[in-house]
DNA sequence: TTATTACATTGCAATATTACGATAAATATA
DNA sequence: TATATTTATCGTAATATTGCAATGTAATAA
């Protein structure tokens, strides 16, 4: 099918996988490291640094600032990215909250 | 297209997409946390606990399975999944790695 | 006004993912 | 042995994602 069936889950964990979706793409990660390295960049500088085209890149930071992670303001007729540092925390804590669930297995029978 | 050019980025950018792949999907972060939640599972279980086809949860398994954040052994015609430590801490650290960089803004005309 | 530049959007083709019924495989039980 | 139980795999339909050329839009420059 292809659909998710969203009902059947709870909304973090919903919200959970759609961040995880929008880092599941390696040219949303490379765009992310660029950013931080940067700390701003337009979508021009992008295309030659990535190797994809320019209407990809610019679909994928569609995508990145979908979730918030990204804001983008105007430059003249360019356009400056960077990455929005109070989502960023929000993000890290989400996952950071999941990992640090106690993971340890009680019973000897367990694995 | 629907398929991603890994040729263009780093093994550690499509590694950490592919591990944020496979928790992008509300099932398997389900799954985890349930698994968790019991400190150990089996795929009769799930399929009575979240509402998906017996064969949709195998395939999440599997999936989970791939990237080694799930560990299973057989007991009797059952199976026994749980959580992995050794990865869960990797893609733990994984995470914090990615999100620990300093993301601050250091121009007056950034962002 | 007419380019030019930079980015967004649209419309597709190719591929991937999700879900599940059917069925296979493996073990346990009568 | 025959049957039930549990999980894995296969095949397939529906939907989503990826990538890009073409085009649209908005701001600047000539």
């Amino acid at each position: 099918m292809g659909i998710t069936k969203t009902d059947l889950f709870t909304v973090s964990q919903n919200e959970m996988a759609s961040i995880a979706k929008v880092f599941a793409h390696p040219a949303r990660i490379a765009i992310m490291e660029h950013l931080i390295k940067s700390n701003a960049c337009i979508n021009s500088d992008l295309v030659s640094e990535l190797g994809l085209a320019q209407a990809t890149i610019s679909q994928h930071l569609k995508e990145l600032k979908n979730i918030g992670v990204l804001q983008g303001t105007v430059e003249g007729t360019a356009m400056n990215y960077c990455i929005n540092p109070e989502k960023w925390i929000e993000i890290k804590n989400m996952f950071n909250q999941f990992f640090d669930k106690n993971i340890a297995c009680n019973g000897e029978d367990c694995c």
